[in-house]
DNA sequence: GAGTGGTCTAGACCACGAT
DNA sequence: TCGTGGTCTAGACCACTCT
């Protein structure tokens, strides 16, 4: 009983839901009814039902009641950082190139950018244990205060490149992950000598609240070293259900 | 001034983070405060504190107060479905087995199961237009009321599968995604005739609520027909911020 | 009109942190 | 001790749905 009671509302109807008592769109007891079945008041009883909302459980309609939501069951959690996956972790970066250079048509289109906009262009090598392991390309709009100094750019991912000039709560992101077999120049930055090595390209766009680009980059991986996990949308471990840290 | 007081704090505070007027680690003013100035109960104040909690933006710590949080930048909402991704949509399917085996050390192992558990078998394979796309193999430990009917294994996802012994909130869901070179095997099955096209392999692993293995599939997907799209963990679009349905 | 959920108030008591 | 957040109450008024 060290429950409060919201939460053991919660929980008492999460597991009705998850032993399937309750179904998607069944509805919930009605609030009153919840009130008097647990002697609390209605924002207790309220305050319970938010929980299970805002972890997806349920949804309400006003007039009408509390319902099970159907399951997402296609969305999951991805973690991705260029430079840490699930069987790989960068320990050194060469940079093969920053410069500022006038977008062509390609750049142009995706950035969303006017031809006279310069663009920050910034290629990179990623290693594990001496051997080329990722090659890396970013187009970055430019703006004033860019980070162009080396120390900033090396070991930098895509977000924290551009947290200088914008709150990365107000960042939108985007990833493409497919696969594809390498080019000869990439061939050569990687250290490929067979035709049997695939890559994993992983296309990276980054948006202002606007939703304006700000950013896009290009990720290829060796096959052999890179592995990416993802998980249930919500698993408990991680989420942010009561405000609390740890 | 339509919304409610508790969004407008909510909306406030998100501003002045979005902004950079608050950086992570800074406290936010008290919840006496913001009743003040919001002329609010304490109540409202915290109503809005739970959203941007929920939303990942603050956490509290008692007896200190509200901070802004750190932002994941490395967390995604990624969308998969075996049968429909960013560039393709499955529209048959062929069942090459159905079956139930005794399962090998390899499965023992990774179903946590004794070896005379029997265990379902199914493979299938995957046509868009004609084409063949993908190779699906899956293997569920055998309970009753399994599916073994055709009709509801072909074109089901592998959630689905499970969904009739299990509530599908309480699964807990991997995926480990990565890419190869096919086998001769698989190059047969994908009609691949050449050695330039690899695979995106997806390994799907379902437990229940208890953390045991439910079932775990590998869906090879032929590279030129796979394209994963992921974005921001937080997309304003499809959160569950008010609980309400649209 | 009766029942439902949505918003809001003005208090209360508690545990915890800083001093 | 005082300020902080965490929990909770017993009302209130509103808009909506159902019948």
């Amino acid at each position: 009983m060290r429950l409060p009671i919201y939460l053991r509302i919660a929980e008492d109807i999460k597991e009705k839901i998850n032993n399937g008592e309750l179904k998607p769109g069944d509805a919930i007891c009605s609030e009153n009814a919840l009130c008097k079945a647990y002697k609390a008041s209605r924002m207790t009883v309220r305050r319970g039902l938010a929980v299970l909302a805002s972890e997806g459980y349920i949804y309400s309609i006003p007039g009408k009641g509390n319902f099970v939501r159907e399951p997402d069951i296609n969305t999951y959690t991805l973690y991705y950082n260029e430079m840490k996956n699930f069987v790989n972790s960068v320990d050194k970066t060469k940079l093969l190139e920053v410069n500022i250079i006038l977008p062509n048509s390609k750049l142009i289109n995706s950035l969303q950018i006017t031809s006279n906009r310069k663009v920050i262009v910034i290629r990179r090598l990623f290693f594990t244990g001496g051997e080329p392991v990722a090659y890396d390309i970013k187009y970055l709009p430019y703006c004033k205060g860019m980070p162009i100094i080396e120390k900033e750019i090396r070991y930098a991912t895509f977000p924290e490149m551009v947290a200088k000039n914008n709150s990365l709560f107000a960042i939108k992101k985007e990833l493409i992950i497919y696969t594809e077999m390498p080019d000869e120049e990439t061939k050569k930055y990687l250290n490929i000598n067979n035709n049997e090595l695939p890559l994993m390209v992983v296309e990276q766009k980054l948006y202002n609240k606007e939703g304006k680009p700000i950013g896009m980059g290009i990720t290829y991986f060796r096959g052999d070293y890179c592995k990416l996990y993802a998980e249930s949308y919500f698993s408990d471990k991680k989420s942010y259900k009561n405000g609390t840290e740890n």
